[in-house]
DNA sequence: AGCACGCCGACT
DNA sequence: GTCGGCGTGCTC
């Protein structure tokens, strides 16, 4: 009988393939996954090629059989191993682990739960002349191959058309991605059309099923492993062209890819916060160059990378400037908290009143949990801290404990300060649940609901808040970012932002932005269909010039001062970063291992790659563990991605152990 | 990543 | 004299 043998990757760090045989050579194939005997217990992998005789390296007799191979019909294919190949690459993790975060991990087909093709939605009618414009530039025939500068990593892969929907919330983004989408199927091509994260996934999935029907694949997180799985193979098949999804539905197996969409473009949840710490719009721009699809994204508020791509037109921009619903902009004014007894200023009061006299609603936005931080002592300024991270514990008072918001450690607020003895106690810093508290008091007669991820945990929370609130049974909705998302009250006359400068104090280079997105895509949410809505932003900093472009929704203004700073500062989009950090449970150690990793570093610096830190990583100790950071710096990724490569096996060759390095190939998040 | 193998401290 | 700590290295 003729034995075959089969090349198989793992889940785990290391980037090497395992070669195994089996007997009946019908069952295994490139593209199935296989038990197999690996070291002492049995093991997950992938196949990912066929050979006739093992690699000269290993001994006949060695090679192991797979046990059993899992999958009926293959669930991926090269082109699915040549991405992972790439991403292993890029994001510096091994081939296996791309490959494991690519396909999902269920094994069984479950009952087909089709959208019904009949309750159809009835798309709009007619667009207006700037969507029609933005549509035409999209679906024009333009074929401009760009070669990608940065060298090395994206070498000989073609950059593909890109565009970007730049335009205010409810200026018709979604109708124009609707109808491109519509045309590319109609021409036999799939589409990825990329939502942020959970809820806002939901509202668009649900609508973008109702307008494609049975055509439309989803993929969001909610979904067990095995419905994931019938989805990933219903596309496999080829009998959904159309994916609707978080980061991970970039993966899917879409045949004949034409276009890829991608909504709130500069939203953080595009990039995986665990390895391999991939940017969705980087494996989308990957995908498309690779197989000659366009890539449309779209936001009111761009990432700062988005609008440096975009002056240089390697974007080309499509401005949507008005709304479509017949609303106007906000009238938007900053308001300071400096004289305010409690966190609601005269004027956000008087115009809560105003709005429900209206018969409107008041959206309130804290980008803070829980009640108020817990007591900083006045007599010898000592704060009470995680004891596993080194954050200020947050008081929740309806829980009656004081949580720390990374790890989830509690304990209950102490009656004096544990450093003095001081017992007048206070509180420093105010949440949603003291917002709450506050509006209850001022407003005995309005019904508020709070909305974050306390409420929200219990099940169905937010949806069923949301639903209240679109029904107008509710007058005024309390939330974190959670309300800042694209959701849409057309009853929303005032949105309040109750503290601005939440975020503006956070060690990374990205503060600015995120807090001007934040504040820009809160008042977006006011007014979509009246031209009567307000907004009020609450600030300590009125001056503050990113609080002044934010209050005047100046997008252009606000990026050509931040990218003069980023310039000026060498940050990203002008350089590109990839960091490096070690967690310990012992300090002494986090300290030699991230020395010892600079060390190894100096000798590869030169004018093109130059280290940051190392140093203590803003947040330096977190569920018990020190953290170190160090930064690799340079202006484009081929070099200091080289060095990286060449850097890891040395690290790993002497290193200590019990401490363990991370990389993250441009980092969003820096804490 | 697991997991086993292997070499040094306090227990029946 | 053994149980058990976790450091080191391998897994076809």
């Amino acid at each position: 009988m003729e034995k075959s043998f089969f090349d198989l990757v793992f889940d785990i760090p290391s980037d090497q393939t395992f070669t195994y045989k089996i007997d009946d050579k019908k069952r295994a194939a490139v593209g199935k996954r296989a038990m197999v005997p690996f070291g002492s217990r049995d093991c997950l992998g992938y196949i990912i090629a066929e050979r006739e005789s093992p690699p000269e390296h290993v001994k006949l007799d060695l090679i192991k059989n797979i046990r059993r191979v899992v999958d009926e019909e293959t669930i991926f294919d090269t082109a699915n191993i040549e991405l992972a190949r790439w991403m292993a690459d890029f994001y510096l993790c091994s081939t296996g682990q791309a490959i494991s975060t690519m396909i999902p991990s269920g094994r069984r087909l479950t009952i087909p739960n089709l959208p019904e093709d009949e309750e159809t939605e009835q798309p709009t009618l007619s667009i207006s002349n700037e969507q029609a414009d933005a549509l035409r530039a999209i679906l024009e025939n333009n074929r401009t191959c760009l070669q990608d500068p940065d060298s090395r990593l994206t070498a000989s892969n073609p950059l593909p058309e890109m565009f970007y929907l730049f335009g205010v919330t409810g200026s018709g983004k979604t109708e124009v991605f609707i109808r491109a989408a519509q045309r590319f199927l109609s021409e036999g091509k799939s589409v990825i059309y990329l939502v942020p994260e959970i809820s806002l996934t939901h509202q668009t999935a649900k609508m973008i099923g109702s307008r494609f029907g049975s055509q439309a694949a989803t993929l969001h997180s909610g979904m067990s492993p095995s419905a994931r799985f019938s989805e990933w193979m219903r596309i496999r098949r080829g009998e959904a062209p159309i994916v609707v999804g978080p980061r991970s539905a970039i993966f899917a197996p879409v045949k004949n890819l034409g276009l890829v969409i991608i909504d709130e473009e500069h939203d953080g949840s595009y990039k995986s916060g665990n390895t391999p710490r991939y940017h969705a719009r980087q494996i989308a721009i990957r995908r498309c160059g690779q197989e000659g699809a366009k890539l449309v994204m779209g936001s009111a508020t761009p990432s700062a990378e988005a609008w440096k791509l975009m002056s240089d037109n390697t974007i080309k921009r499509l401005n949507l400037t008005r709304r479509v619903s017949g609303g106007g902009m906000p009238e938007i004014k900053a308001v300071s908290l400096a004289k305010t007894d409690g966190c609601l200023t005269k004027e956000l009061k008087d115009e809560i009143r105003i709005t429900a006299e209206m018969g409107r609603q008041t959206i309130l936005f804290m980008n803070r949990r829980g009640f108020a931080h817990f007591y900083q002592c006045p007599d010898c300024g000592y704060e009470q801290k995680c004891r596993h991270c080194s954050v200020s514990l947050t008081w929740h008072k309806a829980k009656g404990k004081c949580i720390c918001h990374y790890c989830g450690y509690s304990e209950a607020p102490p009656k004096a300060c544990a450093n003095c003895g001081c017992v007048e106690a206070g509180f420093r810093g105010f949440g949603t649940e003291m917002i709450e508290e506050e509006v209850k008091m001022a407003f005995p007669d309005l019904k508020i609901r709070r909305v974050d991820a306390d409420t929200a945990g219990k099940r169905g929370g937010l949806e069923d808040s949301l639903t209240l609130f679109k029904s107008g049974m509710i007058d005024i909705l309390l939330g974190t970012q959670m309300v800042a998302k694209g959701l849409n009250f057309p009853k929303v006359r005032l949105v309040g932002v109750v503290f601005a400068d939440t975020g503006l104090h956070m060690p990374d280079f990205r503060a600015s932005e995120r807090t001007f997105s934040l504040i820009v895509q809160v008042a977006g949410r006011a007014g979509r269909y009246f031209p009567d809505s307000k907004v009020i932003v609450q600030t300590l900093r009125l001056d503050d010039p990113v609080i002044k472009y934010a209050c005047t929704l100046d997008v252009s203004g606000f990026f050509n001062s931040e990218l003069n700073m980023r310039k000026a500062l060498s940050f990203p989009p002008y350089t590109r970063l990839i960091r490096f950090t070690i967690r310990s449970k012992d300090e002494k150690k986090a300290d030699a291992a991230i020395k010892r990793l600079a060390l190894l570093i100096k000798p590869f610096l030169n004018n093109n790659a130059e280290m940051l830190g190392p140093a203590e990583c803003p947040i330096g100790f977190m569920n018990n563990n020190y953290r170190r950071q160090l930064m690799l710096r340079g202006p484009s990724m081929g070099n200091i991605h080289h060095i990286a490569k060449q850097l890891i096996p040395l690290y790993e060759k002497g290193k200590d152990a019990k401490t363990y390095l991370e990389f993250d190939v441009d980092p969003v998040s820096m804490l």
